[in-house]
DNA sequence: AGCATCTTTCGACAATCATAGAAATAGGAT
DNA sequence: ATCCTATTTCTATGATTGTCGAAAGATGCT
């Protein structure tokens, strides 16, 4: 994970539309959900759903496999702990500092 | 912590410049460095690092103190640390999935 | 082939962003 | 008061983003 990769994948999540996106498809675990179910909870139109969509596909934090004529997103949960792992690394570099979210009081 | 809040903070990280930026503060420790000292480790204009170095700020993700002539700049692990664990909540919300970075695997 | 459904791409537009030089401000020293 | 250094704000500009309706593409059914 470099920093491009790391700042990318941030870029993705930050925007509160993809946010609510992915963690809909983390909600849905791991059978996923079809683009139209998305659609659906989220009620935002299909061309911008799938804008957003794209965008997460594309730093690897959401997956797609077609079944039939829908397509099953599901919530890439390895990219994430690797982008979390990434993060608490760069926030413990070479001060002590904790390593993951639950010491935060250790930190400061 | 709540999904704006979340997204901004991501955002601010969502660029290599300025997740760059807040790399160096993490390094730098405790101590934090001062914005010149700054601008001489990314080698960027000065006007171009306040404009990153505030968005930071804004989020709660660096802190400023004054000394003198110069602004101290720190890194808040506090922050980092809370929306590390937003994401981790995220990414665990109702299915069984490692609740931080270690377990990866688990989450498949 | 023709039709129905699911999803993406196209085209457009306003809004925001990243960058950086020039000017202004903040604080301290002489 | 004046100057010096540190930092931010101003201003500008090109690039990117978020949004969405309309059209096109993909897949399966009859």
């Amino acid at each position: 994970m470099n920093i491009e990769a790391a700042a990318s994948q941030l870029e993705a999540l930050g925007n509160a539309t993809r946010l609510g996106l992915y963690r809909a498809l983390v909600r849905a675990g791991g059978n996923g959900l079809p683009v139209g179910k998305l659609q659906q909870k989220l009620d935002i139109p299909s061309s911008t759903l799938s804008h957003h969509l794209k965008k997460l596909i594309e730093v690897d934090l959401v997956t797609q496999e077609r079944q039939a004529t829908t397509l099953i997103c599901r919530a890439n949960y390895t990219s994430m702990n690797g982008l979390i792992g990434y993060l608490a690394a760069e926030c413990c570099a070479d001060e002590s500092c904790a390593p993951a979210a639950e010491t935060s009081e250790a930190a400061a």
